[in-house]
DNA sequence: TTTATATATCGTAATATTGCAATAAACAAA
DNA sequence: TTTGTTTATTGCAATATTACGATATATAAA
């Protein structure tokens, strides 16, 4: 127990739960509109503009990166990071599909 | 350790990665697409529908309905559950303005 | 009242997540 | 080479989540 049962699920069901997880802690979505707003990529800053330590920041990007929503680029001592445009896009879709599902409601017993 | 510190976070991130929690299990995202699929209210039904024991399903539904995405009426023994349809509307526009974010980026160092 | 059916709650074990101090690694500058 | 700067990794404690058996609750049917 305490382990999700991904098998008895569709493959698009745990791509929708594994891509909402990644968004389901505010210093995830925090770093994300960051990325969005400098809309450029950013070296640094991130740990500054957020409020927790370095380690947990990096934690926080490492999944974001494993997730393929964003690109990260050596640049000296430094690493730059920025929204992976193509990765996003797709992303989007598969969650756009999921939010809009049509809702046309025959009955109303609630 | 081991608790979000939402404190540092603005009302609308903590938001958006709460409906997301929420969406971050392949179980509720089921149960979800079920309701809507069904396009009415459902009585039972869920527990044969997803392959997870009832005390799991009931504790999934129970976390919908705490965000207000699903509502419950008790007809006779069963319940029926249906999708909230104002919050579900309201949750959207949340989300939704989260995943168009402008990416216009002006420098690609990655 | 007794029995059957459906859902909720409790308790608990297994696993996952969050956060950070300490430390490592990688590179630039002196 | 030494020092400083930046990011990643390790290890660990605190907390949260997932899943389900056992049981409680509520209503319908017999």
């Amino acid at each position: 127990m305490g382990l999700t049962k991904t098998e008895i699920f569709t493959e698009k069901q745990n791509k929708i739960a594994l891509f909402a997880k990644v968004f389901g802690h505010p210093a995830r979505v925090s770093i994300l509109q960051h990325l969005f707003k400098i809309d450029t990529c950013v070296c640094g800053d991130l740990v500054n503009e957020i409020g927790l330590a370095q380690p947990t920041i990096s934690q926080h990007l490492k999944e974001l990166k494993q997730l393929g929503l964003i690109k990260g680029n050596v640049e000296g001592t430094s690493v730059c990071y920025c929204i992976h445009k193509e990765n996003w896009a797709a992303m989007k879709i598969v969650m756009t599909e999921f939010l809009n599902q049509d809702l046309t409601q025959k009955q109303d017993c609630c």
